[in-house]
DNA sequence: CATTGCGTTCAATGCAAATTGAATCTACCA
DNA sequence: TGGTAGATTCAATTTGCATTGAACGCAATG
């Protein structure tokens, strides 16, 4: 029996898929993660392509979006030859992935940014001004990297 | 003299374009924040239009944009009608304000998501499998909103 | 009070990213 | 080994949102 017909569900379903949307995942990855969320049982990607209307292209691609974040296990079915999946309810750990591919990454590429616009505004053409918002900018990529990389927040996270 | 003519500025304006597209603020309001960011003295519309070659619309409504986030203020420059704006470097409180907007609201809006849930699956049709899924559910946003009111975490993005 | 020079608005547009689905690949079974 | 059922890929399409720019509003100035 398929939650989808529960209004709640329903409703629940929509409001991921707007919110992952927002964080850039796209919004039938929230979709199929708030349906297998609300369902007792795994579904396979005709399930969700049946039950969310959306292609089997974007359940695959999606599901293994989730696979990755960790937000979504495979679960084999005897004597079925499809994949199932089932929705993992670790939220801290499944944000904190999301959080290190959308910021992490970002942090990371700032600091490596900064290095080499340090390189090209040494010397006898560097502009002070520009040398000295590189300065702040060095600063908060530091703190930036600090807080990441801090152990409370993982602990915060779990 | 306009920052822009380094070719390092160039590329962080076009880095901080990508970033805030990813986050879902458009490209154009990184870009301003970037040019306004390097920029010495404070700049009018009009330049923004100029130097990055886009519309006197955008100019205006993503710059208020970013005054909303407090990362752009307003300065007046005596004997000239023009709006002329200059860069905050307080990156954590931008940052904080933007996280708000993104995490802040979308906890609270959980919380009372799941309190309107509850009611709807309280009773004799309530299905014993979504209660369940809705209790871990309130579990979760409990520890999110105490993560996120944390005085620590305000504290690490200061 | 008319004019001038800004800023703002919003319907129309353009563009980038999400989504589709036919073609392709893979694993399994007879 | 061929056949089948499902998963995956990616070029083509759709869709939604950022961006544009003409029209409007408004405040200052003579």
């Amino acid at each position: 029996m398929s939650p989808i017909e529960h209004p709640v569900v329903r409703r629940f379903i929509e409001d991921a898929g707007h919110l992952t949307q927002v964080l850039g995942f796209g919004r039938v990855t929230g979709q199929i993660y708030a349906l297998l969320y609300f369902s007792a049982e795994a579904r396979s990607l005709d399930d969700l392509k049946r039950e969310l209307a959306i292609s089997k292209g974007s359940a695959s691609m999606c599901v293994r979006q989730l696979e990755t974040l960790g937000a979504v296990q495979r679960v084999w079915v005897k004597g079925d030859r499809r994949d199932y999946y089932q929705a993992n309810d670790y939220f801290g750990q499944i944000i904190r992935r999301g959080l290190q591919e959308i910021v992490g990454h970002r942090v990371e590429a700032l600091g490596q940014f900064i290095e080499e616009a340090d390189r090209s505004v040494t010397g006898a053409d560097g502009d002070a001004f520009i040398r000295q918002r590189l300065d702040r900018l060095r600063a908060f990529q530091k703190k930036a990297q600090k807080f990441w990389d801090n152990p409370l927040v993982k602990v915060m996270l779990k």
